[in-house]
DNA sequence: AAAAACGCAACCGCAAATGTTACAATTCAT
DNA sequence: ATGAATTGTAACATTTGCGGTTGCGTTTTT
């Protein structure tokens, strides 16, 4: 695991589940496979049940699953349940410069990162994780 | 300096170059007007110069201008000098992982991001830095 | 020769993200 | 009930990228 790596990993684990959803993973059966850590992929899948797409039990025999239909969940869903975004939002925590040419790109700039942004969305919103998986693995067990 | 500062160091340079084409600026100059370092400023100019829209001279009397007519730079030529990435560039250092999941979200993935990060260009492309600047700036000394 | 400027390389320090450890809470099997 | 398996979460360690800093060599003008 490197960079950008939640979203990696969010996408890798959906689309596998997406191709056995009766199946119940541990977050240690996902971390083994995608070489991290459970903690970490509690934490990013955390996320993706947050904003309804898995489910998870606790206690023996519990783990992860989706939590509706894969045909369903769109690229789009996992970009913006994990609070991806290209464009850095701007916080307003750049104090005013005094400067009329720094107003003006900002504005500008943000203008068309900010639709950029959206249709970037739009895209991700076209292809299901459904869509994804070539073939059956024959290296994973999925 | 903070934020996304390369762009928008550069941004901001060329923009006040744009409206005083004739003024040679040190990067001492700039460093002051940006609140940071010259050493960041011929950095990041640097890049500029490389892709040929500025030019330097060393020496006394040295200093950084325009290398060409500031309406003939678009937004996207400066994003493309700063070798900036929305898709972080695949450096394929990923080992392969062995699964087809993998290889067909990697696919995915990147002929979306691919193009949108062309649309995003595109769009760049369409402004000129001499379209930034709204006015005479009454704070800044250009 | 001195001053002013860039070019560049080598660090420092900070902030964000990932990785790790630890432990409480929960659930199931026996 | 007890123990094992699992999530949830907090706290800490490690890594990494980036801006900032220093130093010095080179170039140009006076």
């Amino acid at each position: 695991m490197k960079r950008n790596s939640r979203l990696s990993l969010a996408l890798h684990t959906l689309c596998h589940m997406a191709s056995d959803p009766g199946r119940v993973r541990t977050s240690a059966d996902i971390a083994d496979h995608a070489g991290t850590n459970p903690v970490v992929v509690r934490r990013v899948l955390g996320k993706l049940r947050q904003a309804g797409l898995l489910s998870s039990e606790k206690g023996h025999a519990g783990g992860w699953q989706l939590a509706k239909p894969a045909h369903g969940i769109t690229l789009a869903d996992v970009y913006l349940a994990l609070d991806e975004r290209l464009v850095s939002r701007d916080t307003g925590d750049t104090e005013p410069s005094h400067c009329h040419v720094e107003e003006g790109l900002q504005t500008r700039v943000s203008e068309v990162l900010e639709d950029i942004e959206e249709s970037l969305v739009q895209r991700l919103r076209e292809t299901s994780i459904t869509e994804i998986h070539p073939k059956s693995c024959s290296y994973c067990d999925d």
